[in-house]
DNA sequence: ATCGGCTCGCGCAA
DNA sequence: TGCGCGAAGCCGAT
């Protein structure tokens, strides 16, 4: 047994009879570090059966643009060259899950099939829509946190603390090495190379957000991109992480997102690096503990993206403070288009616009500026997400909606001093951003106004 | 530059 | 029931 059975949730049972194995590919778009494509495959050869690999293509997932888009597909492209390497199949679908799977399951006489774990409530849905369709086992795994989510904790946790020690136990039986994918030796008989053109041209909602150059996708560029981080920035990182001059972060979150990259890869190089233990641990803490954390939110709190879903003391002050006139009141607009009175903010939101990534300190800085500019909180997380998955390249990911749920929300953080309208949401002041890091050069730097 | 108070509630010790 | 302490801060006093 080479996938250790924690990692494995059965979400349907069902007679498991002869016939090819299916690994419907969602979250973790990769080959390598799989634990999903990996329990497929054991299934496959258990049985002496093909495996396919499917990944459905959704119209418009949740207001995506032609940057994410084209993030994702050509990384998937590479995902079809490996498994083919391996003697596995891919196919890409083009459709919603609950329609393109049963369809896809029935026409090929598919066994048994495998998902990996996903919190967000539309892949929650589309599982519970498939389980519903299919009279076949479904299982899933857990292949993008190290410690499978439903095993970190069994219910919502209050902030990193109370996760802490519960990872800080279960790490040592999960944190291992990866097998390797093994050479299929069953082929499929239905194998077929998928058009990445036409994929190309399925519509994004808006085609206007154009792709980034700054950084490639894919498995092979997150690789070169981890081992960059490990060799040249790792150690500096507690130094540099909070200043947004500085090419400190590992700008691997992308990767993540999309799966391009497994956590437990970053973390096992990590350990074995030669960093200093202090710079190992502050990186660390920010891959495991805080993003499962987010994780844990999504999971357990069905109201992860809403003003519902913020701790009743957050949701208090909140509303005591709701009339506050505020200094300054922007429309959604407004915002998009940096046409702010604060160059700080619109030089954030100007990096986020052009290069896809926000540096994480001032993700804090952003969202906060929304809830004290806008109409109300319930305004203000919408416009935050809003902007967030359409700009991101790691939008729509569980560490975007609890970000701003920290941020607006007071979600895994605690009381502090009343403001106006903040209450006793915690504040973040220009003033503040002036002491860590040289704002004027960061200004500089993203609010020149566009080349041409 | 550094320090303490601000303020809430979980989780554990007692 | 009491107590320690937390996802990245702010502000004023020293």
């Amino acid at each position: 047994m080479t996938v250790n059975p924690m990692r494995v949730r059965m979400l349907r049972e069902g007679q498991s009879l002869a016939g090819p194995v299916l690994y419907w590919m969602s979250r973790d778009q990769r080959v390598q570090d799989n634990w999903a494509l990996l329990f497929a495959q054991e299934l496959a050869l258990q049985h002496q059966s093909p495996l396919v690999v499917a990944f459905c293509l959704v119209r418009q997932f949740l207001g995506a643009t032609r940057r994410q888009y084209e993030f994702m597909l050509q990384g998937l492209a590479e995902v079809e060259q490996a498994l083919a390497a391996k003697g596995i199949s891919f196919r890409l679908l083009a459709g919603a899950p609950p329609e393109e799977l049963p369809r896809f399951i029935e026409e090929h006489g598919i066994a048994q099939v495998v998902t990996d774990f996903d919190p967000l409530r539309i892949r929650r849905e589309w599982k519970a829509a498939v389980a519903g369709r299919i009279a076949i086992p479904l299982y899933e795994v857990d292949a993008h946190n190290i410690v499978p989510c439903w095993q970190a904790s069994p219910k919502l946790e209050w902030g990193a603390y109370t996760l802490r020690p519960k990872m800080r136990r279960a790490l040592p039986d999960f944190l291992e090495a990866f097998p390797s994918v093994r050479d299929h030796p069953f082929a499929w008989s239905h194998h077929a190379p998928t058009d990445w053109e036409r994929a190309a041209r399925f519509p994004a909602v808006d085609e206007q957000i154009a792709a980034v150059d700054w950084l490639r996708p894919g498995e092979q560029a997150a690789q070169r991109m981890l081992r960059r981080f490990v060799e040249d920035k790792l150690a500096g990182y507690p130094d540099k992480r909070n200043d947004p001059n500085q090419d400190g972060q590992s700008d691997l979150s992308p990767y993540l997102h999309f799966g391009q990259i497994a956590a437990q890869r970053v973390a096992l190089e990590v350990e074995e690096s030669g960093a200093p233990r202090e710079s190992r641990e502050a990186f660390l803490e920010e891959l495991i503990v805080r993003r499962e954390l987010s994780d844990n939110l999504c999971f357990y709190n069905p109201d992860y993206d809403r003003v519902t879903g913020f701790p009743q003391w957050a949701r208090t002050t909140l509303d005591a403070h709701r009339r506050d006139p505020r200094p300054y009141l922007y429309s959604r607009d407004e915002l998009e288009a940096a046409q702010t009175h604060d160059d700080l903010w619109n030089a954030a939101q100007l990096e986020m616009v052009r290069r896809g990534k926000m540096h994480g300190y001032l993700r804090m800085y952003w969202a906060k500026k929304i809830l004290e500019w806008t109409e109300s909180p319930e305004q203000a997380q919408e416009i935050a997400i809003y902007l967030n998955d359409r700009y991101e390249l790691d939008g729509r990911d569980p560490n975007g909606y609890t970000g701003v749920a920290w941020s607006i929300g007071g979600v895994h953080d605690r009381a502090w001093g009343t403001r106006p309208v903040f209450g006793k949401i915690r504040y973040m002041s220009y003033n503040g951003s002036k002491g860590k890091f040289d704002v004027r050069a960061y200004v500089r730097k993203h609010a020149a106004p566009v080349q041409g």
